[in-house]
DNA sequence: TTTATAAATGTAAGCGCTTACATTTATATC
DNA sequence: GATATAAATGTAAGCGCTTACATTTATAAA
């Protein structure tokens, strides 16, 4: 590999010159620039980003740390913010935590290791007090889906309590009474978020959500039928079903089909974040939408001036989820058709 | 930020002897390590990943260029890869090239550049000379989806002749013989491949597709949904499709449903990958499995062994599709229940 | 003890760049 | 043409590590 050494001297100019076009931040005559240019193309030059980052201490890329690197939720963060970015020029590197502190940690530290310019973090195992110790090493950050009150301006994260209450509420005014509930893990903040809000709507409704009720599931579709299952084996009687998210709602309509119960004639289920396929589903889902695409793409604003006083546009650190009415909803059949088996 | 210089100093030995133990490449007493070791700890020392690439010539990781970082295709293969590479302690930096040639030539240098040392690449739009120079330039790589033949052994795919062949003949042996397929891109080698391999199974069974019959989608759902509308208004007759993923084919059975059509009563639909979801869809997506979970674990030993010479295990370029059956498949109804409206 | 040999540690060059500062060259002003 | 000023280029010191080689120290054999 040709280094900048070997393009001054073809190009008959010093390191400094071959640097300075490269970066175009002095001036430098066109002649010589030219002279340089074609050097370059000539010898196949391309820079060693690695020895850019160490003299410069930039390295013009963001780290970026999603929980894991599949799942429909992820796939779009992870491309709202690197579209965004892209069109900034800046690269995004991306590494996984799986929900575990000593992978979020190690995570962290490869970015930072890595002269990450900065870091995008969705992290749920790390405590607080690691964060606020991570703040100030300097290095910019923005949390996604988290909420730190003395970091709340690089937090973003989604009304997930108003998102959960949306969806109860839609139930309700639908003329639901009887409920059950699949949530995502409680210790999750987004979960339990989530779940305080079907709560609250229900409380308004004067309905109190019975613990035989409420399954807490681990927001993959496989967790949705198990959670239905075992509800369906408590004998629960329920005319809507919330799920913590389109995953464990998928799953819960597979087994609901299963026991032929038909949604939503017999019950209604709603799921969480609209994810691609939600629209495809039988009945289409009816859902709340998490709009990850645009959180994806404000974190990606705020670090981008963060880090490097570009991206104009207003930070906003709240985003309101949207009720999104499909087919797997309705109004309870109030006739009952024994649809529940004994 | 302490450096190796600091440790050194606080612990009384020289730079090298710090590197020694940080390595841990060559003998060093045990009072001195512990020395060392107790020096990092009290600075809260971490190594400087940029410079130690830069005097190492390595950087214990790996580049990874998919087409997208969305989608449960890609998905899968990041996790997959990324799983296996985790545990032999390398780090994988991804970026995406979105199946067009400049961004996917950009996305292969920033890899080099950060001086990976090995790539796995998911590259569709550059062409085999290109990847034949990179060959030569030294750096390994492994190609997933795509057969160079001078770099047969570096390049993992799945037969996905032979998965459109199954495809197509799963659904002959149900007894079908009018067949419609929503196919993927036509300029993409899997999506022609799987093509061809339906249009074999069918010409074995003296079947010739009508070119009405086919359709050219995209890979997403909505291309599905189209696909199929067109097909119904150009008033084709047919009583199985093979979609050319399962992305297409949840479009297609959500369109079908729409036009009033049973799936698989009236119609039968197959896809391709297996995805996460397609077991919940409704009815359950018969499919071909891609294994892509596999191929990406097999493309991460292969690369370990490239460029470190770790990771045991088989190397294997071809992995073998299989089909399976769920409920979206079924028997043509030969009473034409009138399920085609006109 | 002396000497040979191995083990542990140190020295210093260099990885490929950036950048403050110094120097040279071009341009404008009188 | 001389001088002041700005523009272009060059010089050289690092950035934080690794590693070949040199040196010192410990261990074993004589």
């Amino acid at each position: 590999m040709a280094t900048i050494y070997q393009v001054s001297e073809l190009a008959g100019v010093s390191l400094a010159t071959v640097s300075r076009v490269m970066n175009n931040n002095a001036k430098v005559s066109d002649k010589t620039r030219q002279k340089v240019l074609d050097a370059m193309e000539q010898l196949g030059y391309r820079p060693n980003a690695i020895a850019q980052s160490l003299a410069s201490n930039r390295s013009n890329s963001i780290g970026l740390l999603v929980s894991e690197l599949h799942g429909p939720f992820f796939g779009a963060m992870m491309s709202g913010i690197e579209k965004r970015l892209r069109k900034f020029n800046k690269h995004t590197i991306i590494t996984s935590g799986h929900s575990n502190e000593a992978q979020e940690k190690a995570g962290i530290e490869f970015l930072i290791g890595r002269k990450c310019d900065a870091l995008i973090l969705h992290v749920e195992a790390v405590s607080d007090e690691y964060l606020q110790e991570l703040a100030q090493k300097s290095i910019p950050f923005v949390l996604i889906n988290r909420l730190v009150p003395d970091l709340a301006e690089r937090c973003i994260n989604l009304d997930n309590e108003l998102g959960g209450y949306l969806a109860a509420k839609h139930l309700l005014d639908l003329g639901h009474k009887a409920f059950a509930m699949i949530s995502g893990p409680s210790w999750k903040k987004d979960a339990s978020d989530r779940a305080s809000g079907v709560k609250r709507a229900l409380l308004e409704a004067g309905i109190v959500l019975d613990e035989q009720c409420c399954i807490e599931g681990d927001f993959q579709q496989s967790s949705g039928v198990s959670g239905f299952d075992t509800l369906y084996q408590r004998k629960q009687r329920f005319t809507a079903l919330v799920c913590g998210n389109d995953e464990m709602a998928s799953g819960a309509m597979t087994a609901a089909r299963e026991k032929g119960l038909a949604v939503p004639q017999a019950l209604s289920i709603i799921g969480f974040d609209d994810v691609v396929y939600a629209a495809y589903l039988y009945p289409r889902l009816t859902t709340i939408d998490h709009r990850v695409l645009d959180i994806g793409e404000m974190a990606a604003t705020m670090v981008l001036h963060q880090a490097y006083d570009q991206g104009e546009g207003k930070h906003r650190n709240l985003f309101e989820p949207k009720l999104i009415v499909r087919d797997s909803t309705t109004a309870p059949n109030l006739i009952e058709t024994k649809p529940w088996q004994e």
